[in-house]
DNA sequence: AACGATTACATCGTATGCGATTAAATCGCT
DNA sequence: AGCGATTTAATCGCATACGATGTAATCGTT
């Protein structure tokens, strides 16, 4: 009943250093677009899912619409998607990849893999974060 | 030369979320004493290194001054913390606790393992997350 | 049909994060 | 001692995050 617990919040605090650390390394890769982490997250998803509601795609990223929403209309200014209320359900808006959102597929999809490079794991670290992501799909389920 | 990389943006997007899904289950336990988590991190440095400059605070937690400075004002501005400048060397400016800020410790100390416990880990899984913290700490070593 | 519950977005307020820049103090080297 | 390089915070601007709330559309039941 003695052991305080030190700067180890442990997992809590090595997620959120490794996290934050990992989007700073996407930036340099992204700025020469114009984008952020989160607006190529969103493109990902529109890329691999194609037109998603707002809901879609918050679900995949565990995001709600107080913050895509904005996001959203920032991409929609770059002329990447369309957004527009879905005809058989108003309360939807459908977001769609434009033709040069679409495009961008082909220049940004290797940057996942750059950060990989980037972070020189080794095989054996590859597949124990794989290992790892099973656990924290797990905390990600709600 | 043809795998696509898909919503595996594997171990960035599951960290993302990991991350800010364990902060969120911070939020209820600590918005009685009026804290975020980060000024819970700021906190809990302090209750393990005792005072600290905003330097020292930021490389254990991976911040800069264009974040800490603020909410340091704010900790001060809840008497939990002081800000002075040291007489040694006026460019640092030293954060230390008051008193107020001292006897948090106990009351919220335990709020990591509470979270650890809603999180529903088996014995197994906590070894892995031990053994990926050496891994992320790696990614964060810039 | 009608109406309370639910769902999907949008909006607001507050609190981070971080790149870039600034300002002041200290260091190092000659 | 003198001065350019470095270090430490603070500030600015922009982009998330998220709890709470508001609004309109749809659903479920009666």
């Amino acid at each position: 009943m003695k052991q305080a617990v030190h700067l180890q919040d442990l997992i809590c605090l090595s997620l959120y250093k490794a996290s934050r650390h990992l989007i700073r390394m996407y930036g340099p890769l992204l700025a020469p677009f114009g984008l952020t982490y989160p607006q190529f997250l969103v493109l990902q998803v529109l890329w691999e899912k194609g037109a998603s509601s707002v809901r879609g795609i918050g679900d995949l990223l565990a995001l709600d619409s107080a913050t895509l929403t904005p996001l959203l209309k920032k991409l929609e200014q770059r002329q990447l998607v369309t957004r527009a209320r879905s005809i058989k359900d108003e309360r939807i808006v459908v977001i769609d990849l434009t033709d040069e959102g679409q495009s961008l597929k082909k220049k940004l999809q290797q940057i996942p893999k750059e950060i990989g490079l980037q972070c020189g794991f080794s095989q054996k670290d590859v597949v124990e974060l794989q290992r790892m992501q099973g656990i924290l799909e797990k905390i990600g389920a709600k």
